[in-house]
DNA sequence: AAGATAGTTGACCGATTGGTCTAGTCGGGC
DNA sequence: GCCCGACTAGACCAATCGGTCAACTATCTT
């Protein structure tokens, strides 16, 4: 089959790149094509509309991190260190990006479903998808946890889904008041959610 | 001074109704005005912008729900009742917006916040001093708690602000799921992140 | 080299956007 | 009764919106 092009990537790449940064309405197809060198003419032979591309593009991003997901929340770490990688890793990447953008851009999952949730079901029904998938990763963590002793957590599921609101009302709350220091304390009131059991300070 | 109308409010109902339902990108002016029964001319004769008008119904709708938190932070109440009662105001408000529109709306300061927080500094100030407003009525309630030995909470502030978080997440995740359950069952939640001492079921 | 397939181009479209402006209407104070 | 200031009416604007389309080009297969 004849030529091969990275465009589509390109495209997505781009709309994460606006709508996360500004919003889903605020996003033109037009800004998205000049950010990715493309034209208007490309832009739909890839995607029959910009809700479609929306909604792509979340595929698209979500199957890039779910390799780092994976590595953070492997069976293979001690369950708890888990959450630690895992509000290090966002919480690193949004101060860096802070630095590009000027911004902390929380959780474009949160932003755009919540923006465009009543409108269209398409990019909802992704956005749900996705966020079901992360809750397992804190789910299984905790179940471990509970395993091992290091927490008292008899609903791992509830207890999952409640450090799983927290932690997004957090990242929605940096974003709103452009504030990194609220991710920054997470992994300690992470800890009083999870209701991890003291150890003297220093304990090995 | 000649007359007196009340088209200014007529604006700000129809533009949190219509903002809240769907959001700020995909609200236009003409809609607003066609909602409120307005023509465009008094639209710019009150706002001098679809930003500004933003702003302005965001502290009309606060100043409105004012009287409410007063009332139910009230500290005549026991104060883990005052979530309680708060929790039950939000949930049935909700659930009665949903009739009429079919969608669980969540939060409007956060919907629109995080949608045009990186974009308008103007609407993101007044968000976030409104939230500011809010979460005083949880540290004092925590604080409150706390001094009668109903929960252990040194730090009402942080407590408060783990509180609030939990539940815009979770506010949040409601609306970008269109589901009310996860708000029905926020008050056991709430005690579970409060920390709120058991008593045997039942105990007077 | 030919043909089929995959991708690109950019002009074009009607509708809608946020916003302006001028002319006018209404009603209470004097 | 008339004047002034608060308010309304609605035509108008350039810019932009999401989306279409027919013509074109590049690359692989045979």
């Amino acid at each position: 089959m004849p030529r091969v092009s990275d465009m589509k990537e390109r495209l997505t790449d781009a709309a994460m790149e606006l709508i996360w940064e500004n919003s889903y309405g605020a996003t033109s197809v037009d800004a998205i094509c000049e950010r990715a060198g493309a034209k208007k003419g490309s832009f739909y032979y890839f995607f029959k509309s910009k809700s479609q591309l929306t909604a792509a593009t979340l595929e698209a991003d979500w199957n890039k991190r779910k390799a780092d997901m994976d590595r953070m929340f492997s069976s293979t770490i001690p369950p708890l260190e888990r959450f630690d990688r895992y509000f290090d890793y966002v919480h690193d990447r949004l101060a860096e990006l802070q630095k590009t953008c000027g911004s902390i851009l929380g959780c474009p999952l949160l932003t755009i479903g919540s923006e465009v949730g009543t409108q269209d079901q398409v990019v909802r029904d992704t956005v749900d998808r996705i966020l079901d998938s992360k809750v397992k990763y804190f789910e299984s963590a905790i179940r471990d946890a509970h395993a091992q002793g290091l927490i008292e957590a008899p609903d791992p599921e509830a207890k999952a889904k409640m450090l799983f609101a927290c932690y997004h009302g957090t990242l929605t709350q940096a974003r709103i008041q452009n504030d990194v220091g609220l991710l920054r304390d997470f992994k300690d009131v992470a800890k009083d959610v999870l209701g991890v059991k003291h150890v003297p300070a220093g304990a090995s």
